[in-house]
DNA sequence: GTCTATATCTCGATAGAC
DNA sequence: GTCTATCGAGATATAGAC
C-alpha cells in the first residue's frame, strides 16, 4: 500500500470496493468491476451530472460502448453505484461502531476512530460520492437515510445510544450524544475532502499520507477524550 | 432571515454576497449581480462541469443569451466566481480570526467559532463551491492557497500561531496547533456540509436551523474548550 | 463480448432582429 | 440590452460487423 497522498496514485482510491470474498456484493465479472470501479472514481471526481461516459471507459480502459452494454445508461450506472456506495458507507460506520466493542467508552472511541479513519481514508471515492451527493441536495440520501433510520438501528443512532449510556453513567462529561457524534465524524471526514487545503497547512501530509492518518487519529482522540473527560466536582 | 434551512428557501444560500458597500467587489450591474449570484447557487450544487449554462439562466430569470453577452464564456464566468468565492471564504476566516481579537485563548476560541458558523452557516454556497473544488482534485485552490500562504500570514497560519502562543504560555494544554486548528474548522464546516445526513440524526435542524446553528457553536466549543485545558499535573 | 460507425440529443456559443 | 433562432461541438446511446 503506498504512503502517498491516493492522489499522486491514481486508481488507488476506491481500494478494491466491489470484489472480495464478503459476499455482500452481487457477483461480477471481472470487466464489469473494472468499469464499476472506474465509474465509483470519476462520480466521485465530477459528480454525476459532471462525470463523462467516455472518461469512465477511458479510466476502465474500455470501449465506451462497453459501458453501455453493460450497464445501458448513465443513469443505471450512477444509480447501481451510488446504492452500492450509500450501503459501503454505511457499512464502514457500521463496522466501526462494531469494532468498538462494549468495553469502556474511551477503548470504544479510540477504536471508531481508528477503524473509520483507516477505512475512510483509504476509500476516499466513497466519501467523496457522497459528499458529491450533500452538495447536489441530497435528495436520494436523505432518502434512504430515512428509509434505514426507520428501523431504529442504524448505526448512527445506536452509536448516539452508546453514548448517551456513558453519559448516565457518569463514565463521561454530559454532552449531548448526537451532537458530540456529529463532532466525532466531523473530524473524521472533513480533513480528508479538504486534503487540498490541509495539506498546505500539514505538507508532509502528501509525501506521508498514512502518518497524517495516524497524526489524525492521535490528535482527535486526544481532544475529544479530554473534552468529554467527567468533572470531579 | 428566515429559520428554516435554506434549502427549503431557494436563492437564500449565499447571502447577498456580491453586493454591498464593502468596497472590495468590483461594480456590476444589477443584472450581472442577479447572474453572478445565480451562477454561484447553481456551480455550487452542480460543480464546474455539472452545472448548465441553462439552469444558470433559469435561477437568475434570464436569457440564456444574456449570459454569453456578460461574461462571454462558461469558463470565464466560472472563473470569476470562483475566485469570488476563494476570496470571500478566505476573508470569511480571517474576520474571524480577527475579531477574536486578542483576549484569553479561551475567548478567541469562542469568538472564532461564533462568528465563523454564523458567516459559513449563513453562505453555504462559498462553502459548496470550495467543497466542489475539493472533490474535484483541488488543483485551482492548492494554487491559490500557496500562494497565500507564501506571505508567511494567511490566516490559518496566523491562527496556529495564535494557538501555539497559547500552547506555550501553558494557557492551553500542548496540542498539535495545526491538528488543533483542522479538527477545529472540521467541526464547523462538515456539518453544515452533511446537512442532508446530519438532519436526519437532529431533525428538528430543518426547521430551526438558527437554533442548529447555535447548538453547533455551543456542544463544538464546550467539547473543545475542555479538550484544550492545561492539566494541573 | 468487443469494436467502429453513426444516429440523436444536449449544451455552449453566436448571429441578427428589435 | 434583450430576445429568438440556430450553428456546431460534444455528449449519450444504438446499430451492426466481427
Amino acid at each position: 500500500m503506498s504512503e502517498r497522498h491516493p492522489e499522486a496514485d491514481p486508481a488507488a482510491t476506491s481500494g478494491g470496493l466491489v470484489s472480495g470474498p464478503d459476499g455482500a456484493e452481487a457477483e461480477r465479472t471481472e470487466t464489469e468491476e473494472r468499469i464499476f470501479e472506474a465509474a465509483l472514481r470519476v462520480f466521485a471526481r465530477k459528480g454525476r451530472d459532471g462525470a463523462r461516459m467516455q472518461e469512465i471507459a477511458d479510466e476502465a480502459a474500455i470501449n465506451k460502448a462497453m459501458l453501455h452494454y453493460y450497464f445501458r445508461s448513465k443513469d443505471r450506472l450512477y444509480a447501481q453505484v451510488f446504492h452500492y456506495v450509500f450501503h459501503r458507507f454505511d457499512r464502514a460506520f457500521f463496522e466501526a461502531v462494531e469494532r468498538a466493542g462494549e468495553d469502556s467508552f474511551a477503548a470504544a472511541l479510540e477504536s471508531f476512530v481508528d477503524h473509520y479513519i483507516d477505512f475512510i481514508g483509504h476509500h476516499l471515492d466513497v466519501l467523496k460520492l457522497m459528499v458529491n451527493e450533500f452538495l447536489d441536495g441530497g435528495a436520494v440520501i436523505r432518502h434512504e437515510v430515512t428509509a434505514m433510520i426507520a428501523t431504529g438501528q442504524a448505526p448512527p443512532q445506536r452509536f448516539a445510544r452508546l453514548i448517551a449510556r456513558a453519559v448516565e453513567a457518569g463514565e463521561i462529561a454530559p454532552v449531548d450524544p448526537r451532537h458530540f457524534l456529529v463532532t466525532l465524524v466531523s473530524g473524521c471526514l472533513f480533513p480528508l475532502i479538504a486534503f487540498p487545503m490541509v495539506s498546505t497547512l500539514i505538507p508532509e501530509a502528501v509525501d506521508d499520507y498514512e502518518g497524517f492518518l495516524e497524526a489524525r487519529k492521535k490528535n482527535l482522540l486526544d481532544v475529544l477524550r479530554r473534552g468529554i473527560e467527567p468533572r470531579s466536582g
